[in-house]
DNA sequence: TTCGTAGATTAGCCTTTACTAATTAGCCGA
DNA sequence: TCGGCTAATTAGTAAAGGCTAATCTACGAA
């Protein structure tokens, strides 16, 4: 299992085509280049990229596909993004901001952070605290 | 108040000259570089472009002041970071790793998220929820 | 005074990632 | 079938930000 290690730029890109499949069953160029608010042959040099790493397949002039890794790796990318906005709404912001800081935060946040802020968005908002005497009983 | 718009990266190298002023008193090339990890012409390019924004001045061959307004850009930068790094531990995160990744967020993260934040490191630990019922002091 | 060295700087290169402009491929309607 | 349009691609440019190598400056020791 040799993690590959992507640029936060291609991590987004990754993270799109998987997110647009979800969505409408196919990726398509055109879409990436709207979502990620970028030109389409930004999207194509990065799906050039995202091919010579295994990630993704395309046929010439057609949808982007992913391979097994590219889709393990794009669900956890969407995994951390889902977790990070729910982190941030459960905070009080706003689900447009939640949404856009979450996108940033899900390239840079090291392991051991996304652990407690899962541990954080998982524990019953009445006793949200005590890290120590926590885990006895939700009352 | 024309706010600067400062890259990550030069975000960086200002709040580090800051850091090291308050530290030893002087910001010298070889101690950013060190500090941040990265070659002295590194630095010096980015000190560069600094003095070009009007945020730091420098004698040839001598340490980094802050004008000002870098001084000001600086504290904001320093003063997220700590706010970043007092809400990660306070999250049960260990403090070097919250230093690092208070490092990456203080950069991103939109002014909303920000107050959010604020507001919980400032709530004590008992009664950490509620956002709605919680205060109702205007900042 | 002179020299050696550490720190600072300059020059030039490379990678990443975006862009515009121009070209190519696929497809639909007349 | 033939245009013509849209989507995709290719080619070439630019900016940011890092690097190495080479050079310059300042300063302390001999």
């Amino acid at each position: 299992m040799e993690q590959v290690k992507l640029s936060q730029s291609l991590e987004d890109y990754l993270e799109m085509v998987h997110m647009l499949r979800l969505a409408n069953g196919i990726a398509r160029v055109r879409d990436i280049a709207a979502a990620l608010k970028v030109k389409m042959p930004s999207v194509a040099k990065a799906v050039i990229e995202l091919k010579k790493l295994g990630l993704v397949t395309q046929e010439p002039y057609s949808g982007i596909e992913l391979t097994s890794e590219g889709a393990l790796v794009a669900s956890q990318i969407l995994n951390r993004h889902i977790l990070l906005k729910s982190f941030l709404i459960k905070l009080g912001v706003s689900e447009a901001i939640a949404d856009k800081d979450a996108c940033c935060m899900e390239h840079i946040l090291s392991a051991e952070t996304l652990e407690k802020i899962e541990d954080f968005v998982n524990t019953p908002n009445e006793s949200a605290k005590k890290p120590n005497a926590a885990k006895s009983k939700k009352k």
